[in-house]
DNA sequence: GCATTGATTAACCATCCGGTTAATTAACCT
DNA sequence: AGGTTAATTAACCGGATGGTTAATCAATGC
């Protein structure tokens, strides 16, 4: 019923591969609902509901033309959710930074024999 | 059943708010199951199925000490993710994009008066 | 007006999901 | 051994999801 947060959603409509499917090909150009369901087994009404959930999270447009609903992408979301993401690199980089610490643990102890030196400028994040 | 795809499983992981709000909690460090269960009106299984929903998204990871099943975070996954929209980058900064492309237009043009100058590299097409 | 093409809506189905309560396991403490 | 605390499992429920087929709507082209 609710859950109407926009992060929810969005994620909620990328969680499906059908629908990165669609994204990734609306990244190369604007395409009709018959056009994106051609690569899919998939009945025709599937892949419009599949479009309606990207359209409601805002993740395509749709213009009108003739009998066609040609799509369009609209990754505006998409910032909000590389936003919420970017707060969490530091711990997916974790493991590259004890590596970083321990090489620089490694070059100090060999100039000053076995001395450990704190390093304070941990949370590094590149 | 299947949707095994590790994109698929992280991005259904995170399309819940209280899963995302038990990730954040975990980013200040680790804690029990009951310490993360405390901020939410919730009982303790539903809060036990939300963190094996993160586990099997390999987002946390978890430990045993005593009857404790201290949980960490183990953000991962998430770096596939951030791959994954940062090939949307371009998309959502489309509007700078087309400013971008209407101030060089601009200037190429009082140049050499008037000649538009066709930029290969757009990939800009609505 | 009527057939055709493009797309959506309706009705239905199976499965998944988020939550509950009640029962169970697991480790600790006397 | 028995009791307490931490957490999971089991069984269940209602509502969302992903798919189907069949029917319908909307615009185009004779």
């Amino acid at each position: 019923m609710p859950t109407t947060d926009t992060l929810s959603t969005t994620f909620a409509a990328l969680s499906d591969p059908t629908r990165r499917a669609i994204l990734a090909r609306l990244k190369i150009g604007a395409a009709s609902v018959t056009e994106l369901a051609e690569p899919f087994e998939m009945t025709l009404p599937a892949i419009s509901k599949h479009i309606r959930v990207l359209e409601r999270a805002g993740l395509v447009e749709r213009g009108r033309q003739a009998q066609l609903r040609p799509c369009r992408i609209a990754a505006q979301p998409l910032q909000e959710v590389s936003e919420w993401i970017e707060h969490y690199r530091q711990f997916w980089e974790d493991r590259l930074d004890r590596l970083d610490e321990f090489l620089r643990d490694l070059q100090s102890r060999s100039k000053n024999h076995g001395r450990k030196k704190r390093s304070k400028d941990r949370n590094i994040r590149r």
